[in-house]
DNA sequence: ACCTATTTAAAAGTATTACTATCAATTATG
DNA sequence: CATAATTGATAGTAATACTTTTAAATAGGT
């Protein structure tokens, strides 16, 4: 398999982190640690002390802790077009299209060994418990105008689009792809943690496979109405 | 008009602070500043010098910052279920009950008179922008055994009851009832602030009614599968 | 191999945050 | 009117989110 590097661009870090050992270090070990501690308790110190190295050397690749969730929820976006585009290769049918893409986004993320610098399960659970709040600031319009959200926007066209091919008709293309792409993550969140608020079960079986029906039976329903 | 109060109770606080002068003063105030401010640039500091008061005095009525948020979100999934209560009195077709619930989720939020102490519309600007903050944490688990979720938890059993009596088949009911939730926030914050991501758009007329549409395609569709 | 530019490490410093503690002044209650 | 509860004033602490400076290490070009 052939190894692969996305690339982001932009404002989504200072000095490229795919670049050098470093920068490479600071993402998996920020990966690891957000996840582990979560967004709040997560720091540029306490990385710099995992990675031996210091808070100044991190400011270097990332403005801030924000930047740094933003550039890996930026990957994770990345990752998903990509294998959604990778996935739909030679199909022609937009229905046969969406389904895949509803299949990649609803499926249990493994490790994907086209990327070993990632921690793809690690990253997943990052983007269920984090990812809203690189939008949900008081910074957002800037953060926007800069371009930071352009990942996400790109798969949400994609993905509307297919829509709009199988119902030109239908009035809420973009905002059914958002729909479907947050509520994937907040009901395994809910299963998890909250589980009165969903119907996904363990004792039902796969989880994921769950998901996958729930997303299916919502964006089809609406799209045919 | 009556002038009422919601009973919270348990958790959400250590001293009420709907019983005292001071406590009603944090409660109102503090919705205007997070709203102004949003809930990270918030501090207790800030709010003491605003109220004429101190910090100490504020950490006497809740033990921190994020207590006060799920607080201020308990209180408005309260109102909701009582609106919807009252919206629904002497209705007995679930359908009409259930668009009925529909439309008091996605509508625009005025001063509700029955409870002049509240800023309705600050209030729902926060928990458009704040209210994931409450349960996306590392003490999700603790927080909800301490029930501080129980108010969101009521308003959806009680919404996804409607469904049930509509299509008792239905298999995913508060799923349905969480993303219906969900979505009609994160529409509405997509369309002031990321407007590629949604289809609501102010030149449609009422962003209100393209929301309460919207949501209703969305569960009917769903729940004839 | 050597010079120069860049990158990193080490260390220290700052303003702010999220609290906790103490004690005196004020206010409510019985 | 006494006493208990509440609040204000003040101070203090550990941690956070940075910034700055300087020196050491490394890399690239000739």
């Amino acid at each position: 398999m052939a190894i692969l590097q996305l690339l982001l661009k932009e404002n989504l870090f200072l000095r490229d982190p795919q670049e050098t050992e470093l920068g490479r270090k600071i993402v998996q070990d920020s990966i690891m640690m957000i996840d582990e501690l979560g967004f709040e308790k997560f720091t540029f110190k306490k990385l710099a002390q995992r990675i031996d190295s210091t808070e100044a050397s991190i400011y270097r690749y990332f403005e801030n802790k924000h930047r740094l969730l933003v550039y890996l929820i930026a990957w994770y976006w990345n990752w998903i077009e990509y294998r959604i585009d990778f996935g739909t290769q030679n199909i022609d049918d937009p229905k046969r299209r969406l389904e895949i893409a509803i299949r990649i986004i609803a499926e249990k993320k493994e490790k994907d060994a086209s990327f070993p610098q990632i921690d793809e399960e690690a990253l997943y659970r990052i983007v269920i418990a984090e990812s809203d709040k690189t939008y949900l600031t008081k910074q957002v319009d800037e953060d926007n105008k800069e371009g930071l959200f352009r990942g996400f926007k790109s798969l949400c066209g994609k993905i509307a689009s297919y829509i709009l091919e199988i119902n030109p008709d239908f009035e809420y293309p973009h905002s059914l792809v958002t729909t479907a792409l947050q509520t994937g993550h907040q009901q395994l969140f809910y299963a998890e943690h909250l589980p009165s608020l969903s119907n996904f079960k363990k004792s039902n079986g796969d989880i994921y496979k769950q998901n996958e029906d729930f997303l299916k039976q919502l964006v089809f329903n609406a799209i045919h109405a």
